[in-house]
DNA sequence: TTGACAGCCTACCGATCGTTCGGTAGGTAT
DNA sequence: ATACCTACCGAACGATCGGTAGGCTGTCAA
């Protein structure tokens, strides 16, 4: 068997890599930063990656798999299309909470990648948005769902969420304690009011689009 | 008199700044660039901002006041509450299609900030936030809106149109036109609808909180 | 035992960064 | 004519950038 890469230096380079893209971006963070987090040179970084950009492709390659691993989980689990979107904002409302650098790193990329669009770029977060909006499709096929645009539903729920989750340490200084606490506790339910009013059709089978 | 600023190069670096710094970030942009724009040197540039966090200050300073200034022109109009909303929502997709970079920069900015919060630095779209609560407690305080919370509505209302706009390059090229352009047609009744839903109680009185 | 290679290092490269400096052109006020 | 101002310039500063070249060490299969 090849033996390859037996330190695990490559991963824990991604995972620094992350947390440093993520609070600076991509121009922000040089590769001696990221180099210092695991104390080795900075050449050494370009021994595993071999340009910064490799390295940021990976960490965002690594980022798109795990999150189109999470919605597959849900989509091919026992749940019907009403109750994978539920879950779906609770997986949102849990990574947000537990893997900040996330939402960062991908909104970061939304902007620079408007950029350069036109360069044809790899865009690594279109098999996560395929698969949403495969779901959405899916309910709407079985006439559960309203037949509202997949794609913009789905835009619009991403938005207000990691809108949301990446305004809350600069809002949290600007709202009373008591408020925020609020809005936090808040913000799950009007996710999912946000599915229910707007995507799923009500058991009694009236539809108002 | 004293005779400042008498070429508006000032105003015209500012400009040129802000379209800069919305494409790539504030790392991402150099004082060489901005100048670059203008055809003067960059010690021209320090000339009129004494160094590049003052002249992304100001580039910031300047779309803050101009949307408070567009916010205030609609909270002091003669609508409703409920009336000043929908014409927020229309002056939102309106400005994204006129003046793009306006919602580059102030997410970059949100995603910026959010790294450096606890040093005191100055969040310049507070009073836009707060202008925008305004509306909706002032329509809660008179019973016509639904007893959401104002700051937690705005922010789900500001990121499902940023984040949709922000993501119409990257998805345009993923999406059949015929898709796309029904998406692009739909996205104002769709945030039209979420005031409408979710804020507005309708006239014969209904609320369903 | 030996050779290949992974991992990490020091040393260095050219380019560019933000910033400082001294100086010039042209206008205005005294 | 003197003094002072804004606007702008080119040169240079030290620092840092991404990336390269080459050498040392340890592991492991042949």
């Amino acid at each position: 068997m090849e033996e390859k890469n037996h330190t695990g230096t490559s991963e824990k380079l991604v995972q620094s890599a992350e947390k440093l893209f993520a609070g600076k971006g991509f121009y922000g963070t040089s590769i001696r930063d990221v180099a210092e987090t695991l104390s080795i040179a900075k050449s050494s970084v370009l021994h595993h990656f071999a340009s910064k950009e490799k390295l940021y492709a990976a960490v965002l390659q690594n980022i798109a798999d795990e999150m189109i691993r999470e919605i597959r989980a849900i989509r091919q689990g026992p749940e019907d299309e009403a109750g994978q979107m539920r879950s779906f904002v609770g997986l949102l409302c849990d990574n947000s909470r537990d893997r900040p650098d996330r939402d960062l790193i991908i909104l970061r990329e939304l902007l620079d990648n408007r950029a350069r669009v036109d360069t044809a770029r790899k865009w690594y977060f279109s098999p996560y948005l395929e698969e949403l909006a495969g779901i959405v499709r899916s309910g709407q096929d079985k006439g559960r769902f309203k037949p509202i645009h997949p794609g913009l539903f789905i835009l619009h729920l991403l938005g207000a969420h990691h809108y949301f989750t990446i305004s809350l340490p600069t809002v949290r200084q600007l709202l009373p304690p008591v408020f925020f606490d609020r809005m936090i506790r808040d913000h799950r339910a009007e996710l999912t009011r946000m599915v229910e009013d707007r995507l799923v059709i009500g058991p009694d089978g009236r539809d108002n689009p």
